[in-house]
DNA sequence: CCGTAACCTTACCCATCAGTAAACTTACTC
DNA sequence: GAGTAAGTTTACTGATGGGTAAGGTTACGG
């Protein structure tokens, strides 16, 4: 009984976000094979047949968690982003929500993104999707001229791929997610609005 | 037997180089939890006690496949960025080398990036100290004038998470690495070049 | 104060899988 | 062509862990 103390009966709906939270944690740590359903069931406070009683199978157990943390995720980027006017506004204030998410979430990102993400089909879908719902979004901001197909779902996908690296940087050194995003701004910021314009590099020499 | 044929006695070095491929492959597919000893041998066309015999514990094994493979990404980057002069050059030969590996070596990226990664740290810090002399060299292009210490780390890490998911995004359209640098290098060169220069974006709104 | 339903546990089954013991077979040497 | 070392296998063990059966305990309505 080393998991938080319950010493009392509880409902179920308080029971099964705990048991989720537990499942998030372990599962975080330990990655999808490598947790135990005992360990999930300890760390809940409760024993193993709860568990299967209230979330099913371990399968069940990892979509709820993927389900839960994404939905979590989104919710608060899409909430930050609602009333920002101009496209860099809407970047900036989408960056800094993601940033202060995974900074203040670091199991629920964890499980998103370095668990979920290295699974097969079942799983590795269910979080793409919710990606990509980002990787689309960002791509209608910087895509609203409609230019040539492929260029701005390219850059969408490198733009977020930077916003998760320098996430796991910012975690470690701990700024404030204001700062990180004025990184990641001074880096792409002038490389999208000319995207949005129509303008591109080209090779030099190789 | 579902294996390659391997019919006849081989020398030790080649069985060793077969059971690191096959090895791969299944680390690959399953991840290092879900992969099973017997598949590998089986893969190799051997039997197990042969893997343990040659390669050691399940530990042993995965760790001998992260050095083998991160040597083999290594070496094609620096072969690559060898023989360029200017920053802008060496960028983009690194880029190219880079997105050419992941797209020919599926397996083995995914192993590196995907699996390895996710780990604890036994196996998650080989992989990040390969992936962090590849950030400290681009650190070392971009930070040829001694910048502002945190930026130019952070800017590398940003670089080298933008050109993760494009590789990803260029694994799936199937679009070859010169299209695939371009696109990265439109989007961060100048904001690179301010970086070596040290002009900043200044957040304006928001 | 009795029933019943929601909450919760102990104790088990069995498949999978890391790791090993012991022996067999081929090739190569002297 | 004996001797031996390298290559290889079959057949096992022991632990871990997903999943379940059967039953115990508290609350709460009647």
């Amino acid at each position: 009984m080393t998991g938080v103390a319950n010493p009392k009966r509880l409902p179920r709906a308080v029971r099964e976000q705990q048991m989720l939270d537990a499942a998030v944690r372990v599962f975080a740590d330990r990655g999808y094979h490598g947790a135990s359903m005992d360990e999930v069931a300890e760390l809940a406070g409760v024993s193993k047949p709860m568990v299967y009683l209230y979330l099913g199978s371990k399968e069940d157990l990892f979509g709820a968690c993927i389900r839960r943390e994404a939905a979590r995720l989104m919710e608060r980027i899409t909430s930050a982003v609602h009333d920002a006017a101009t496209i860099e506004c809407r970047l900036v204030s989408g960056f800094e929500a993601f940033f202060g998410y995974v900074a203040e979430h670091k199991d629920s990102w964890n499980v998103l993104y370095h668990r979920a993400r290295a699974l097969g089909p079942p799983f590795a879908d269910e979080v793409d999707r919710a990606r990509h719902d980002i990787i689309d979004a960002v791509t209608g901001l910087v895509d609203q001229r409609g230019a040539s197909a492929g260029e701005a779902g390219a850059l969408s996908h490198a733009l977020v791929g930077a916003a998760d690296a320098l996430a796991e940087w910012a975690s470690r050194t701990g700024e404030p997610a204001t700062v990180t995003t004025a990184r990641l701004m001074n880096l792409v910021w002038i490389g999208i609005e000319r995207q949005i314009d129509g303008a591109s590099w080209r090779p030099a020499s190789s």
